[in-house]
DNA sequence: ATCCAGGCCTGTG
DNA sequence: CACAGGCATGGA
């Protein structure tokens, strides 16, 4: 990445910054809590922390941060040594990718906290977006961590030791997650356990993390493909939704199918960038409406 | 009213 | 192994 790093109280500044452009990072579906504020900046809660992000011309202003911070939670977390120049151009060669890539241009993958991922992406099944954004809402106001670090309140998503003390009925009925609330507090209940750890996943591959994740009750393989790449860092993984099946029959199959076909089609052309072919289609076809 | 949403689980053939 | 049907919830 070529840009300068500038240092500024309470501000880090990422001086003419190419391929990050918020709207297309926190409305591209991987994060469900970024918020969009009325200067079109975008605020969230994670690492225990609250951080808002604005665009002005090519900069990116990081704010309620300091380089320390920085150097250790959000280099990382915006997955900054990444060459996005790279893969789209590596993409670029599918006329399709092409079309999909200047739509969202900006897009970068987060490297999100594990949990939260899981007990998201559990949330997610059968459901829809803005619902999901308002029960993690939810769970994270009742069994997460109040911050105040200024005149607004803000709390951290839950732990898992506090998720798996929850009551599956409470679930449902404060946080509205309906008949995952079972999941979600047998899940939380095995990971606080320390029956599965998920710090072990960053060592293994797909496939192996694939095969642990989904003996988590709600996780199977959409879900588990999510995790492995919005938390993980796993780019050849290639979540097959309601939206990338429609996109792949639209544009490369022609014809009605099915979610497993489609994820070992998506693997054979995208291959080790599946992860990133997977968010850019997923964009384009959510908010362009594609094959629905 | 019926259908559907970033699917998964369970029971059947 | 493939494939239904069910599942909470609420907006279209």
């Amino acid at each position: 990445m070529k840009y300068n790093i500038i240092e500024e109280k309470g501000k880090i500044i990422l001086k003419d910054i190419k391929n990050f452009e918020p709207k297309h990072i926190f409305e591209c579906g991987q994060a469900f809590r970024w918020k969009v504020e009325e200067d079109k900046s975008y605020t969230t809660v994670a690492y225990g922390k609250v951080l808002n992000v604005k665009k002005e011309n090519d900069d990116i202003i990081l704010s309620n941060t300091n380089i320390e911070d920085f150097n250790n939670i959000w280099y990382n977390y915006f997955d900054l040594d990444r060459d996005y120049d790279e893969i789209k151009k590596e993409l670029s060669k599918d006329p399709i990718l092409d079309e999909a890539i200047k739509f969202g241009e900006g897009i970068r993958i987060l490297n999100q906290e594990p949990f939260e991922m899981v007990i998201s992406f559990i949330t997610s099944a059968n459901n829809q977006i803005p619902r999901i954004k308002r029960s993690i809402e939810l769970m994270s106001k009742h069994y997460g961590e109040k911050i105040v670090p200024g005149e607004q309140e803000y709390y951290s998503f839950p732990t898992a030791e506090n998720l798996s003390n929850a009551k599956p009925e409470d679930l449902k009925e404060i946080c509205k997650v309906g008949f995952r609330g079972e999941r979600i507090v047998q899940t939380a209940r095995i990971i606080a356990n320390g029956e599965l750890d998920l710090n072990s996943i960053y060592n293994l591959t797909r496939d192996e993390g694939k095969e642990l994740l989904m003996t988590l009750p709600g996780v199977g393989p959409k879900v588990s493909d999510c995790i492995l790449l919005f938390a993980f860092n796993k780019d050849d993984a290639f979540p097959v939704d309601v939206w990338v099946k429609r996109v792949m029959e639209h544009f490369y199959l022609k014809e009605d199918t099915n979610v497993k076909l489609i994820g070992t089609h998506g693997a054979r052309i995208f291959g080790n960038l599946a992860g990133f072919a997977q968010q850019y289609l997923f964009y384009y076809a959510r908010e362009l409406g594609i094959g629905k």
